[in-house]
DNA sequence: AGGATTTATCTTGATGTCGAGATACTCTAG
DNA sequence: CTAGAGTATCTCGACATCAAGATAAATCCT
């Protein structure tokens, strides 16, 4: 069964003879994908009150484990953003109570993020509903073939995630 | 060997052990290496001055054949974007000479974006650049792998080729 | 033919992001 | 102890995008 990307590769094949685009049968489909769960992910936020962005903070802050506390600097590593980036979000996510700022004792120039009970009951709520959507979409893939895929896909990222140490 | 990834869901493992995580271990991994690929493609262009966003635009002209002349509402689709944000990237591509507009002979409200020899030769150039580029992140990938990757990929994104429209 | 609906494109205002620079504090070397 | 380098965060301006609405032309229906 073909899909968008088996019809692109057939316009540059035809128009481009010369290249070899199998590198976008990958590549291509990884992209396009990707732009689909994105919005996949809204979708499932959207539930939730939540936009993506706010997701990608306070799930971070999930993950670190009580007290649910971190740096803005640890944030911006967590979540790839900047941080002109990290501190509108952490002063929207302020504003509506899902996150508090806190004076770092150890060092006056920082600053401590925070999750308050809110912000982890709704990344949670959020955090289930979105695996029960990815389980839904893979529903097609066998479990071998999951595995499989992962595996490359790991070994497709390693090279970026070492360049950035 | 571990990667981001499997940090990222050992720590969500330990934090909520109730939940079944393992779809991420697909999903996110192909969230994260679009975002880098997305950043490589960027680089790749740069040495050819262009955007990504032009890349997109220049290409769906390219692919489309002699004489390389889209209407908007066409190169829409095939970007995925929405129109204000088409009227602007033509806008400025027009700016730069890469394209020229011209009016739909057949329709009066209607405009033909049609590239110039200059944004044709410069999309050919960044073209060939990308390909060499993502074949070398291919590179220790088997060609098996990613003929099955591919295949794995193309029935995950079936589902939304067939829901727009 | 004439009025209503649809279609194609552009305009406008809001948003989230980035990147460069500013500010304030900490650390290191001598 | 202090000067200089380094670090953490925030401020600000520019930018690409989107969504909703405006405009204009084509098409459809009676």
């Amino acid at each position: 069964m073909e899909d968008e990307v088996d019809r692109l590769l057939e316009a540059w094949r035809r128009e481009r003879p010369d290249l070899d685009v199998t590198p976008m049968e990958v590549l291509s489909r990884v992209s396009r994908l990707a732009r689909h769960l994105d919005r996949a992910r809204s979708q499932a936020f959207e539930a939730h009150s939540l936009e993506s962005w706010e997701f990608d903070v306070l799930a971070a802050l999930r993950r670190a484990g009580a007290p649910y506390r971190l740096s803005p600097g640890r944030l911006l590593k967590e979540t790839l953003v900047t941080s002109g980036t990290m501190t509108n979000r952490v002063d929207r996510l302020a504003a509506r109570g899902l996150v508090e700022r806190l004076p770092d004792p150890a060092d006056r120039r920082g600053v401590l993020v925070q999750l308050t009970d809110a912000g982890r009951d709704a990344v949670d709520a959020a955090m289930a509903d979105l695996l029960a959507h990815e389980r839904t979409l893979l529903g097609s893939i066998s479990e071998r073939d999951q595995a499989r895929i992962a595996g490359v896909l790991r070994e497709l990222v390693r090279p970026f995630d070492l360049e950035k140490h």
